[in-house]
DNA sequence: ACGCTCGTTGAACGCTTGTTTAAGATGCTG
DNA sequence: CAGCATCTTAAACAAGCGTTCAACGAGCGT
């Protein structure tokens, strides 16, 4: 392991910078090694699963060496998560000026440098992260404005909540991916893998999407149930 | 301690066909009120950080009663999988008897016995347990009955794939209970609470499910140009 | 060549984990 | 009462955990 830069201990990043992807292949900082070998990792079997020699182990250093890198082991998941959101923050913005996707779903199609990422995402969305919350935050605040401009060419209907209506397409897509491997069970998908082989989980998502599952009629029966079932006061269903 | 009965432990359950629910106060069996406080700790925490000891501070037992009763902390978790799918499918059985729901979603929003169960379901939806697996298939195949007696009788349309329908749908809503803390922070909503007290979730996800999102120009220009893209062997986007 | 810093390591520490074990309590049965 | 089965526990066990530490080697400015 030769040292093969004049700094390779810098926290903050000028390694993700170069046309590739951020996670390539076995050389690299040590420091980079080991961070995407946790990645995988955590990804893989869970952060509290994951012992610190498992990951000495992949990236071909002694446990010691992570702990040196990184301080902790929690440390070293704090580094996982930013990376991550940064990768993706990245990612968002390419994908961005590339030009528009069809719906909400199609903006987590383009996260797929390579599964690690999502599957890191799938993991820690349920177990509560700061900096994977903030992340989800600040792509529900895009999802709304890019569904505004969908709505203004005629693309999307409108909402009576904008904010409420990205946010539950969020939770539902993220779900899915969280999900993941009831969904390969169920629809024979891999939602972490290849977005051009989703079919069986996009067509359906997307006839609900497109025209909703109620009938007209029902939908207005239904609509009018609910409000006023939320309206009246003294007694929804006891 | 006494012992309360003439035989406590007993592997099958002649414990939960009582009038209430299956989660009570603090007396019962020493074998179930174990597996109560693992539901919760489980819940919680997840199993990995959950340990023993924990779970059998909150029973008020030692350590090593847990593992007399159950054998081991695995078989533990797997009689939890167990109590809670069966727990599910009563209630499922006794809310479908009581009267049809509106659609997939009205039936979680039965699955509040107490939060507990929903929010063990959350964590172990999760971590690959083939016992909540095949409940999850089960659901679905329920789903796609009920669907279709809601399509016979005007309330859906009808869809070119209803088990990718109801199975989209499952992933849809169990995903949002997952991400219940996300939901949580975006919409300020306990999905994993009281049912009633959850319109910033249902009322958005309501709008979505009659209408659909797109317009329906939109929707058929989509649905066009989707499938010639499916369809079309030679290339889809490279 | 010196001193210095830094990356790296193997061994060890303290701690927690799940589990085992031997012994004691309790109630039922003969 | 003796015998038995069951429940329960405190104590101990081995294993694995995250982390610390002292030592070593390599690069580098002076």
């Amino acid at each position: 392991m030769l040292n093969m830069g004049s700094t390779s201990q810098d926290v903050s990043a000028p390694e993700a910078e170069g046309p590739g992807p951020g996670l390539a292949a076995a050389d690299r900082t040590t420091r980079a090694r080991i961070r995407d070998a946790a990645l995988r990792r955590f990804a893989a079997s869970g952060v509290d699963a994951t012992s610190v020699r498992a990951i000495a182990g992949d990236a071909g250093v002694s446990p010691g060496s992570v702990i040196h890198h990184f301080g902790s082991k929690d440390a070293l998941r704090v580094a996982c998560d930013e990376h991550v959101a940064a990768l993706i923050r990245e990612q968002k913005r390419t994908a961005m000026a590339a030009g528009a996707g069809l719906d909400p779903l199609a903006a987590f199609r383009t996260y797929e440098e390579g599964p690690p990422l999502l599957a890191y995402l799938a993991r820690t969305l349920t177990d509560g992260s700061p900096h994977v919350a903030e992340l989800i935050d600040e792509m529900v605040r895009d999802a709304v404005d890019y569904m505004a401009q969908g709505e203004a060419s005629g693309l999307l209907q409108p909402s009576e909540d904008p904010h409420g209506r990205a946010a539950v397409l969020m939770l539902w897509s993220l779900g899915a991916v969280v999900l993941h491997e009831h969904a390969e069970r169920l629809l024979g998908v891999d939602l972490l893998g290849d977005p051009a082989a989703t079919e069986r989980y996009s067509l359906p998502a997307m006839e609900i999407l497109g025209r909703g599952i109620f009938t007209p009629e029902a939908d207005e029966q239904l609509r009018e149930r609910v409000t006023e079932a939320y309206h009246d006061e003294t007694g929804g269903r006891s």
